[in-house]
Formats: C-alpha cells, sequence, structure tokens
DNA sequence: CTACGGGTTTGAGCGCACTCTAAGTCAAGA
DNA sequence: TCTTGACTTAGAGTGCGCTCAAACCCGTAG
C-alpha cells in the first residue's frame, strides 16, 4: 500500500504521515525501488490506536514514548501499561469535568429558553399587538 | 480589585487577564487614577463561566462571538442560546468519543495485564529459579 | 515523446492560545 | 528620599501540531 491509499483509508493526510514517521510516530516505512513508502496494512492499526490516544488529548511527546516502548518491544509492557493507565485516569477525570461542565451548560441554556418563555407568555398578554422585529421602526419615520 | 487580585482569585495569569481584553474576551475594564485595572467582583462569574467553555474545547473565536452577544445585551439571548445548544451537542458528541476510547483503553491495558500475569504463572513454573531483572549480567562477568 | 498523476526530500509557514520582555509609571513604606 | 513591588503599554516570542511549498523523480497512457 502505497502513502496515498494509506491516506485514504487512515483518514490522515499524506503530509501528516510522513511527518508522524518524521518524528517516530510512525515507524520508518519500507520504501520501493521508486523510493516509494510501501506499508502493511498492520499499521492501520496502528495509526487508529494513536487516533484513540490523540482523541483523548494524549500529546504526541507522550505518544512518542509509547511509539518507542513498542519499538523497544520486549520487556516494555509494564511500562507501557503504567503510561495507558496513567493516561486513563486522566481521560476519566476530564470526561468528569466535561460532565460538570455540560451541566453548567444546561442550566444556562434552561434559563434562556425561561426568558424566551417568558416573552412568549408577556405577547399572548395582548393579543392584538403584532410583534415586531428587533430593532425595526416605526412606520414613518426615515 | 487589582489585576493582580483578580489573577489570584479566578486562576488566570495576569498576562491572559490583558490579553483576554485586548481581545475582547473580557470586557474593557475600568482604569483608576494610576490607570490601574479596577475590577467588579462580578466579573469572577463571567471568567469562571469561560473556563466552562474553554474546558469543553470552544475556540476563543466562538467564545469571542459569544461575548460580543453578551454585550449587545437585548435581543441577543435567542442567538446565544443557539451557540450554547450548538456548542452542547459538540461536547456530548465529544464525551461519547472518550468514553468509547476508555473501553479501548480497558481492552489495552488488560491486554497487558494478562501477559504479566502469565509471565508470572510462568516462572511459578520454576519455584527453584530466581527471577533476574531483564538486563542483568549472569554474575561473575565484568 | 510527453504529459500526468502519483511519489520523494528539506525546510519554511501557519493558526492557536497564550507568555514574556522592555521600558515606563505610580504609591507606599523604611 | 529612595527603594520596592505592582501595575501600565506595545509588541515580540513560544510550543504545539500540523500544513504547505519548491524542486525533483518515476511509471504509465495517449
Amino acid at each position: 500500500m502505497k502513502i496515498g491509499e494509506l491516506a485514504r483509508r487512515s483518514g490522515l493526510t499524506a503530509h501528516t504521515i510522513r511527518y508522524y514517521e518524521r518524528i517516530g510516530l510512525l515507524p520508518y516505512a519500507d520504501r520501493n525501488q521508486s523510493s516509494h513508502r510501501d506499508y502493511d496494512a498492520s499499521i492501520l492499526l496502528w495509526i487508529e490506536f494513536l487516533g484513540h490516544l490523540k482523541t483523548t488529548g494524549m500529546p504526541i511527546r507522550e505518544m512518542l514514548r509509547y511509539a518507542e516502548l513498542r519499538e523497544r518491544g520486549s520487556g516494555t509492557g509494564a511500562e507501557r501499561r503504567a503510561l495507558l493507565e496513567q493516561h486513563r485516569e486522566r481521560v476519566r477525570t476530564h470526561v468528569d469535568e466535561l460532565n460538570a461542565c455540560l451541566l453548567v451548560l444546561d442550566t444556562k441554556i434552561g434559563g434562556y429558553a425561561e426568558t424566551e418563555q417568558r416573552m412568549k407568555d408577556y405577547d399572548a398578554t395582548f393579543p392584538a399587538r403584532r410583534r415586531k422585529p428587533v430593532g425595526a421602526r416605526s412606520s414613518g419615520s426615515r
């Protein structure tokens, strides 16, 4: 698989794939006779996992740390696990924060909804009065 | 309240407060005779709310839009509400994504845990054999 | 043969959200 | 009076994560 296809299938751009390789997030890819990168489909799993780390806000530096451990392979399991566990805790904390913020948003939005409702009720108090757009001038004024 | 105290009480730095004022996220503050900013405690509520928007990933451009509507005041309620509702949806979606990622992390971490367990079991198979640290040289070698 | 649609490299540029520097003003305490 | 520390401004610098530009190299279809 060449870089263009990998780009389509992974959702990254070819630019980003090269960038990731350059910084070490993706392993150095084999090149064919034309020195074009030639990828094995298995890279997709790794890119997908990187995507999860990214979605959860892990900075590249730390992904890099994980990637290095992964490259070293044997004997790095405990450290990789620790890294992921630490990250998981941060993500959980962040999810809690987000949920707390969602409650605040609900309250705020609820406040606006109430205001709108009160305005509708007020308008209904004067059935004959047509509602004018805000900022409309009275007819006749220039 | 001067900028230093506001910084302490809001958790922002004085630098950031000035920056926020410069870009319009905070209203232009009254200055005292020495042209030092003089804040009313009510600003803390606004900063806190901005913090919630920031925590939930709202870009500054959009906070700015909200801040402008808020400054305009009357008649902008519907638009502010719409903006917050749209944002709330994005946050909910993001929280769902994070939860999905957490499951993936759990699985991955579970995999490492299993591997560690298998290693322990393997070691237990040979009760007489002392476990050596990875990379340890056999005794006697220089 | 030539044009095209990929690919290659190095290195520069960008948008975001701060963060800091320099040079100056001011008020209060020793 | 002098020093200290908190404040002021305009503008430069930083770190992150890409994103793009320039100049070049291939293989294939017309």
